[in-house]
DNA sequence: CTTGAAGCTCTAGTCGCTATAGCAATTAAA
DNA sequence: TTTAATTGCTATAGCGACTAGAGCTTCAAG
């Protein structure tokens, strides 16, 4: 029951030289290895994979990831490392779409500052991309 | 009236190894230097850097800045491109907003499926985090 | 047994900076 | 005028999280 990088690439969605970018840097272990020294992985690690790929698309950067998956390695500690890591990435999540919003504005404003069918010399886009003094707000 | 690459820095709010670099990359002109070949610019440079600032600050992508650049060079030609850069960049933030809110319900989800005060075996978030199953929506 | 797909390692490139090292020039104070 | 502090210079390497390519070897199906 082991699989091929590829098998574990098609199961969950991660594409074969990440995979061997993610055991280079830890979150995977290194798996046994064929006669020929191709990767042999068990579902231990086709779990562990889909941990990290859900992970990442959440938004998680590479070192809670690590922080989560040595958590999981001792199932005696408190989980409160893990609820920080969560509740970090919300707040980090609702800055981040706080500033999208306002960029979004800006660029409301600017897109439609241009009624028509003109020159650069004529144009707001323009002028709204250069001057900052324009803006509604901050951002 | 010339400036010192510091005194461009604190003008403008761009440090001063990102000026030395949007010149390498050709976004600023080359400046002229001093007998000790230091840099000194010239208020169209502290513009251009401002433009420059300005439309790194709303999340345009260098290339994109470069064809602003380009188009305000030719003042004559239709103002297409600027409109579509606008456009195109508040397409992709609203995009980007719509993804983080996502992910701000998932995270929700999970930050708060942890009731209190336990060890990693019970924790729900670590589960939440292994498990897309778990997840209300695609993300 | 052959062939074509899949795997291997290693290196370099992506983007937009940022940091460091080891110098040289400028500016202000003493 | 000398000195010291600050600022500037180039060149190189690093960040995060991959991605692409070269050149080779192994595997699995027919």
């Amino acid at each position: 029951m082991d699989f091929s990088i590829g098998d574990l690439s098609r199961r969950t969605g991660v594409k074969v030289p990440t995979i061997r970018y993610y055991e280079k840097e830890g979150l995977l272990e290194a798996p046994l290895r064929s006669e020929g020294n191709q990767r042999r992985f068990r579902s231990s690690d086709l779990e562990r994979l889909g941990f990290i790929k859900h992970c990442r698309d959440l938004g998680l950067p590479m070192p809670a990831i690590r922080d989560l998956i040595d958590l999981s390695q001792h199932p005696d500690k408190p989980c409160e490392t893990a609820n920080r890591i969560a509740e970090d990435q919300l707040k980090a999540v609702r800055q981040r779409i706080a500033h999208l919003r306002k960029l979004e504005a800006e660029l409301k404003r600017i897109a439609t500052s241009c009624e028509g069918d003109h020159t650069v010399t004529e144009c707001n886009v323009l002028k709204a991309f250069g001057d900052h003094g324009l803006c509604l707000q901050e951002h």
